[in-house]
DNA sequence: CTGCATCCGACCGGATACTG
DNA sequence: CAGTATCCGGTCGGATGCAG
């Protein structure tokens, strides 16, 4: 009992602690759905993007931009110095690598859809 | 199944809302965690749980477990009604549907965290 | 157009104390 | 042990206005 705890607790918290590393660097709301479209639409721009996610307000898109790109997610481009001022994000190659997880919750939010509407437990 | 590179636009949306509704039910800080200790524990009581996942209050605990056993993932079983109380919170058979999030999200954390570490860009 | 600054209300969640 | 009630400070985020 003891030993199967500890094993347990070993590859456990090694497990926890991976997944909230995830969760910390793209969790939210938001961090996702922006990638997503910025991987499947390719360049986007600001309002675009606003207007494609809706319920985000500029001010949030703004703050949730800068976090993606500090973590190497998105990549800012300016098109042009003067106004209008031009700008389009673009999904950077290290942002592929959270395919996988999209693909699963994505897969999972179907499904689990189906099932809400399936049984009303 | 579909080629990655003509993902259609319009299913972009699809995807989009599929994920923004697994965000929604397993998304937050928390929820992920708990599920995972629940399916490596196996029972667990609430204590118990609130030690392992270090930084959860009483009260936010509190609420996530409502959440989850109204979500269907974690079933709360009362074993007796003398004080003092005994509880124990189990995963359900459907929070095994969220096995291939888990690993998917594990998996990148550990990359991730080791990239972090290889450059600081 | 692309944002940032500010104001301000709503809400989240910690601390503490309490009950069964 | 397993929570709940209350207080309350901090943060989140909408709305608005403005600047480059």
């Amino acid at each position: 009992m003891e030993n199967e705890e500890t094993i347990c607790r070993g590859s456990c918290s090694e497990n926890l602690s991976a997944v909230e590393d995830a969760i910390y660097v793209i969790g939210g709301k938001w961090k996702l759905k922006i990638i997503i479209v910025l991987q499947e639409f390719g360049n986007v721009r600001f309002n675009e993007l606003q207007r494609t996610i809706s319920g985000i307000s500029a001010r949030v898109l703004s703050n949730e931009l800068k976090d993606l790109e500090l973590n190497g997610f998105v990549k800012r481009i300016v098109h042009s110095e003067q106004t209008p001022v031009l700008v389009e994000y673009i999904s950077t190659d290290y942002s592929k690598t959270l395919k996988p997880v999209i693909m699963s919750l994505s897969e999972w939010g179907k499904n689990h859809k189906q099932n809400i509407k399936a049984d009303a437990f």
